[in-house]
RNA sequence: GGCCCCAUCGACUAGCGGUUAGGUCACCGCUCUUUCACAGCGGCGGCAGGGGUUCGAGUCCCCUUGGGGUCACCA
């Protein structure tokens, strides 16, 4: 981008920053969580905050043909599960309620007929079936131009009302110029052209008498203050349709932002076929909010100072909208479960961590006997597990008597079986099993036996463990205590 | 295909005319060590290509190539 443009755009910006702020999200509840929602909430949210203003979530749902209701309920959680909570929305409601875009078709349908009565849009009477066929036949001519042929546009009024008022189905159409330019003033882009021939009469109010998502997010949009709009590049190449919806209303445009879009590892646009996108599904794995949230800062977004651990705060401190960087950042689940290993290790305190771990040793029908003894298995593997459902996996043997033994584990056991008698007694005859006992103690029982530490121990992990990747021998020792390791230790032999 | 956007290590990115092109993930070594991890140290690895502009281009312009998005009575 050029300084010119650099200047321009921050000029813009200024000048509607003596407005408040109000972003918003547009989520349309057709299916599970997705990921690049809880991206843009993001960004709307910590730009919104950041200016001292308002992050408002709206429903998308128009079409109601995929409309899940159940879909609708999930997204608002979500939004709550990450922090990331709206100013105003269904469930909070606020002054611009109703939230949810099926409960505003009124408003939708008179903005229609109002553009109708301006002469700025007009009705078209064909049927989908009409309008499939006119693309066909596009095609087979061989045509780029696919779009509609505007065969109403022109229309006779007195025609166009007799047929409406027989009660004649049609769909209200906006009148886009036939020349000239259109220029998207994009905060991170500049000024994108787009040439008005190359626009569509495109549809506004459909003959189910609902508007289409374009009218009903810049009416809603308009009505609701939103002052920026921060959104996928997806939409970039509709927003001069966007435009001269507002423009034949009369009012003014918001500042335009479009984000990079979030990629699957092919480089295609996110998608749920060839990647898991439901927040939900990431959430039952065991990832944290914090770490999720902070890797998607990291998608098109840097802190300033390059650190790579922040918070959604530190974010709203050092935020900065023009930062963005362009390229579509691929979604890669390395790096999120480093990020969620590192909030489990470094960030979250082992009390905070131990709440989340809870429901997910409770699913798991383990008996953690106290909140002591469960911080403590915590603690011995917190290095060692990257998601919470991870920690379930590799700790079965401190809350159940059933865990499962390795194949590895158990040859590494009938290795140790000639000695493994001798060792239970030995721990037998220990008057406790802290480690400052246990260390000693088996270090003297392998110098005696002539060999290394290991030789004793790995033995010994497998009996009790069925494992070969555990935390620290003295660790599982005293967490196991006396009684379940000489009980192991019994059993051990008949395996 | 038309239109639009984009282009620094395999991935995420810093860089906004003068840098030995920096950091993170992944990968590979080494150290620590009772295993596995963690951690520390080190390594591998990049400006897509070609033209300009300039004393000087990863940084500015153009072209090519590549990738992506979009062309619905979906959002």
């Amino acid at each position: 981008m050029s300084i010119f443009w650099l200047i321009a755009y921050h000029s813009l910006l200024i000048a509607k920053l003596t407005l408040m702020v109000v972003t918003r999200i547009a989520p349309s509840p057709t299916g599970d969580p997705h990921v690049g929602t809880a991206y843009q909430a993001l960004f709307n949210y910590v730009f919104a905050k950041q200016q001292g203003g308002k992050f408002i979530v709206r429903l998308e749902d128009t079409d109601r043909t995929r409309y899940n209701p159940e879909s609708e309920r999930r997204i608002l959680e979500m939004l709550e599960w990450i922090g990331l909570s709206p100013d105003e929305s269904p469930t909070k409601g606020g002054p611009n309620a109703p939230y949810i875009q099926s409960q505003r078709v009124e408003i939708h349908r008179e903005h229609a007929f109002r553009l109708l009565e301006l002469g700025a849009a007009y009705r078209a009477f064909e049927t989908p079936e009409e309008l499939a066929a006119d693309r066909k036949a596009a095609e087979a001519a061989g045509s780029n131009y696919r779009g509609y042929n505007r065969r109403y546009r022109d229309y006779p009024k007195e025609e166009s009302d007799r047929r409406a008022a027989a009660g004649e189905p049609f769909a209200i159409r906006l009148k886009v110029p036939l020349e000239g330019k259109t220029i998207v003033h994009d905060l991170l882009r500049g000024p994108v052209e787009f040439d008005n021939a190359e626009l569509d009469d495109k549809i506004l109010l459909k003959t189910d008498g609902f508007p289409v998502y374009h009218l009903a997010a810049m009416v809603d949009d308009h009505l609701m203050g939103v002052t920026h709009v921060i959104r996928a590049e997806e939409w970039l190449t509709s927003t001069p349709f966007h435009i001269h919806i507002l423009k034949a209303f009369g009012w003014e445009e918001p500042v335009w932002c479009h984000t990079p879009l979030l990629r699957n590892p092919d480089k295609s646009k996110l998608s749920k076929r060839k990647m898991d996108t439901s927040v939900d599904s990431y959430r039952a794995q065991g990832i944290l909010a914090e770490a999720l949230l902070n890797y998607l800062g990291t998608m098109g977004w840097s802190m300033p100072d390059e650190r790579e651990i922040f918070s959604v705060q530190d974010m709203i401190q050092h935020f900065d909208l023009s930062r963005i960087s362009l390229g579509g950042p691929v979604f890669g689940l390395d790096k999120l479960k480093w990020y969620n290993g590192k909030y489990i290790r470094e960030v979250l305190s082992l009390d905070e961590l131990a709440e989340r771990v809870k429901p997910f040793v409770e699913k798991a029908d383990y008996n953690y006997v106290s909140d002591t003894y469960l911080k403590q298995v915590i603690e011995a593997l917190r290095a060692r597990f990257e998601t919470l459902q991870e920690f379930v996996d590799k700790s079965v043997y401190f809350f159940r008597d059933d865990y499962p033994t390795s194949d590895k584990a158990l040859a590494k056991l009938r290795e140790g079986a000639g000695f493994l008698p001798e060792l239970r007694e030995l721990l037998g005859q220990l008057p406790d099993f802290l480690p400052e006992t246990t260390e000693p103690a088996l270090k003297q029982f392998a110098e005696a036996k002539g060999v290394k530490a290991g030789a004793v121990m790995q033995p010994l992990r497998a009996a009790l463990t069925g494992s070969l990747e555990t935390p620290g021998m003295f660790d599982i020792l005293m967490l196991l205590g006396k009684e379940r390791v000489l009980e192991r230790l019994e059993r051990a032999s008949t395996l």
